[in-house]
DNA sequence: GAAGGGCCTTTGAG
DNA sequence: ACTCAAAGGCCCT
């Protein structure tokens, strides 16, 4: 039996009005990212710069930051959240579409999230033949490695590190913290970001096919890996990662071959759902890999 | 150009 | 102890 307890972590949070379906769980827990703990009813994070903490509350967010302004905590936290996305309108339709539906059903309020780039590109190449337990150890140990701690609520958070960080980190410095195999691709990538080869903010303005261009002619960097950074992290809404998750969806669901081609399936996921391709390949691999 | 197979590290489950 | 799977991709036939 629970004893009741006031909750000091919401004296001088900031309450966020959030009139979006949102479910803060499914959302951070959905595998986009790869660094965010829950304590309780509360997740704590980085965004850019800060440490945040936030729990849903009643018609919104409660937030907690190492920032100290107001705006430095809903501002980032908005963006983070999507919460110009009209989610409603996003799935509208997509109830006439029976297995999409119960996944949109039971999820209700799962968000595709607006990532720093970075470190999103970063967690996808860790992705490689990974699982997400995993995914997050690798991605601890790189911010405990290499990034500045911040602090919020007697803890320890860290900021990610630059791509110049990991370019001088090099292969074997990221072996050593155990990424196995991904250690290469990832030394070379972040010098190609480092040295500007690849400008990950320009690829935001960039469209789908340019943007995607530009990150898949790094090695390491494929198809699907690509459409997860291009989602969850560029804008690019029509961006349709197929996994193994998704790709059992697409099979038993919609009628496609195993053998399929990546590039034919995608191409029939944004034409069926256009811009919204991204958030359905959410639901259904949320969906999918929870309840089977 | 397309398709198939081996290989790349590590971890946990069964 | 051994096999399989895990938000894949590269390289060589």
């Amino acid at each position: 039996m629970r004893e009741p307890s006031i909750d000091i972590k919401t004296e001088d949070a900031v309450f966020l009005a959030v009139n979006q379906p949102l479910d803060l769980r499914a959302t951070i827990d959905s595998g986009q990212v790869f660094r965010w703990r829950w304590d309780g009813d509360w997740c704590y994070g980085v965004i850019g710069e800060h440490a945040y903490s936030m729990r849903q509350a009643d018609g919104g967010l409660l937030v907690r930051s190492s920032a100290t302004s107001q705006m430095e905590v809903s501002g980032p936290v908005a963006d983070f959240l999507r919460l110009d996305d009209d989610l409603e309108d996003m799935l509208r339709d997509l109830a006439n579409d029976t297995p999409l539906a119960n996944a949109v059903k039971r999820w209700q309020g799962l968000r595709i999230l607006r990532q720093d780039p970075w470190e999103c590109l970063v967690g996808f190449v860790c992705s490689q033949v990974s699982n997400i337990p995993r995914i997050s150890r690798n991605m601890a140990s790189v911010a405990e490695a290499y990034g500045e701690r911040v602090e919020l609520d007697g803890r320890f958070l860290h900021r990610f590190p630059g791509a110049e960080r990991l370019a001088a980190a090099g292969e074997d410095g990221l072996f050593a913290l155990g990424l196995g195999f991904r250690a290469r691709y990832l030394a070379k990538i972040a010098d190609n970001v480092a040295n500007g080869d690849v400008d990950l903010a320009a690829l935001r303005l960039a469209p789908y096919g340019e943007a995607k261009a530009a990150l898949t002619q790094m090695k390491g960097i494929g198809d699907k890996v690509a459409d997860c950074v291009l989602l969850f992290s560029l804008d690019k809404m029509e961006g349709f990662p197929i996994d193994r998750w998704v790709m059992r969806a697409l099979v038993d669901w919609y009628g496609h071959e195993e053998k399929a081609r990546y590039g034919d399936l995608l191409s029939w996921a944004q034409e069926r759902w256009g811009n919204r391709a991204g958030y359905v390949q959410q639901y259904l691999f949320h969906h999918r890999r929870l309840m089977g």
